[in-house]
DNA sequence: GGATAATCGAGACGGTACGTCGAGTCTTTCC
DNA sequence: GGAAAGACTCGACGTACCGTCTCGATTATCC
């Protein structure tokens, strides 16, 4: 019989924060900005999260991080598929806003890395998945090395999208090309037979 | 003719801040405290650093971070000599006050791209030069492709380093393993004649 | 609908305040110690008062400047009237914190006179009005001298009490006696024909 | 064969004062901005001074404080004496850095009374001496009742003369004429025989 | 269709840290 | 040894946010 939670409000405070992030950074966004931006309570805000980074968390899967909204289908080129998963990251991060959204997560994960690790795990999780299967299926099929680890092959990818957007640094079409390729080129099957 | 700079009072800041970093992280330190901590004026750290991050600045260069302190020699091996490194940026990861300054570096950063970059480049840069300058001398040697990129190379490496470092996963011999095959693989020179 | 300003907090700023007065005088009273002194923070004192000046005027008014609450009533004499006045003035600034209250006044208009002018006027304009309307009704019984400046007689009763307060000098009885004498006898009409 | 007190630098610091309190009252005054404005050191401030009190004290003692420079010759008239001084202190009041030194000593005074006191009296004494002097002349010449207090009557000017500095209220011709009337007619002897 | 109970905005509260200013002391070099 | 210069420690300044705490006003349900 209680009033229920704000919708309205819940989604200006996420709001909020997604704006200030793209004006100011992370560390500058501060919980009363954020409510007087959003036209919301102080108290609305710690009611209904435990901190600054639980925010941040939600306002990360409400929106979308680079390269994280991967639903990309299998070809039969893994070079390809590869290329076209690491291009669409760089494309995400051609936007400026995102460009902050992921220093706010690698920000949050530098000062509490506990919480920043999960909130990593969720954008990570699902493009470490694809890559591994991707990965595993051109083993199985003989076109990669099968002592290859592929989740050490997906971490690569994660770790120069990560740094490339720590640094401000576009992935610009050379530099996908050049880690693709790097990276094909050193779990491919030796050619048989020669 | 006034009196000149304390070196003492200098000292003690970076001393305090390096041990704030360690146990608390970039974010909990505060001016206050590295004062208090190191029996020092506010004043006298206003007066000499612009911010809270040109002390860190001051405090990694005059300390040593993780993979930083390369003088390698080359040798006739490329996997040996950049597993050599990796090793080592690896083991100086396992300290965990190691792992404190690094994070403090990517949160910098994170929050304050144009300082935090210009940090990034005093400690990567001695690096990149020298893995370029092997890269380069196995390509001249036949062992690299010519068209491999150097300067991706050693992103990588760092990429990976950076990424670990703020996730505080280990750097294993496994995983140090992992990447330096991948790598050397990939832009190892195709077995010509065939 | 906010939260309404704390009664409790505010009365104990005056306290505060007036215990710091009596103890170590107008000039040493800081805004940290009055708040630490309170059980207040800062900010609520900065939220209500302007400046330490207007919370000593607060303090002033809320308590009783000496020689300021004047009820006293008309008897048919005016030397024992004016010397009535006078001598309560005397008595409250024989207790310590009273001096301190009435040099905390002094000390403010000499450094702020803007501000200071309007709080004495606070304080001295009742008891002005007592006296003028004294001295007139004796004006109108024929005891004093028509052309007499009733403000001036008020004035000179103001000047010697706040000159004494800021010399600590105590308005003994003969003290008193003397300028009663004095004043009565200066404007006393002259003995009619003779 | 030590180098002796610099003069220059003495003169310099009180000029500074006396510049700075009629600029910006003596609350406002720091050791730090006198010592720049005078272009000497704070050692050398602090060296030669205890406080910035006793500079003020040097600065008035060097200079002229309103009504302090008594030398006037006796009259045979009471009142026109009384007069006169009275009507040179309101001049000398109406200069406004006179004021600002006025307000200077009132301030010290209130803030550290054993100090203010010292001060007053090297100011107020030449004063009050001549005044008792003049009025004691008129008591033995059968002017003034022989019971009068002349010190009394002297403290009643001074504390006029402070009060007026304090308010900042000028010492008309008015004014002065109507305190000199109401004390001579206060102190007059009553016509005898009748 | 009223009662009711958790919501909301507003903003006051006790705190901590900020970055600045001035106090008074100390140290260096020059004269 | 006096003096200018200015670094030093210390403590207060006034401000910004923190996270908590009332307030009165506002909705949904559920009786």
């Amino acid at each position: 019989m209680p009033r229920p939670r704000s919708e309205n409000a819940r989604q200006s405070v996420l709001a909020a924060m997604r704006r200030a992030l793209a004006a100011d950074g992370y560390d500058a966004v501060t919980i009363e900005g954020l409510a007087a931006e959003a036209g919301v309570s102080k108290q609305t805000i710690y009611r209904w999260w435990p901190s600054k980074a639980a925010i941040l968390g939600e306002a990360l899967l409400e929106g979308s991080l680079p390269g994280a909204d991967v639903a990309l289908p299998f070809s039969d080129d893994l070079t390809a598929d590869l290329r076209g998963w690491f291009t669409l990251a760089g494309e995400n991060l051609s936007r400026p806003e995102n460009v902050a959204l992921a220093r706010a997560l690698i920000a949050v994960t530098a000062t509490d890395p506990e919480r920043g690790a999960a909130l990593n795990h969720r954008f990570a999780d699902p493009v470490v998945s694809w890559i591994v299967a991707r990965v595993t299926r051109a083993q199985e099929e003989g076109d990669v090395r099968p002592d290859v680890d592929a989740a050490a092959v997906a971490d690569q990818f994660l770790a120069a999208t990560s740094y490339s957007a720590l640094l401000g640094r576009p992935l610009t079409a050379a530099r996908v090309d050049a880690l693709v390729e790097l990276v094909t080129q050193g779990i491919a099957a030796r050619p048989r037979g020669r």
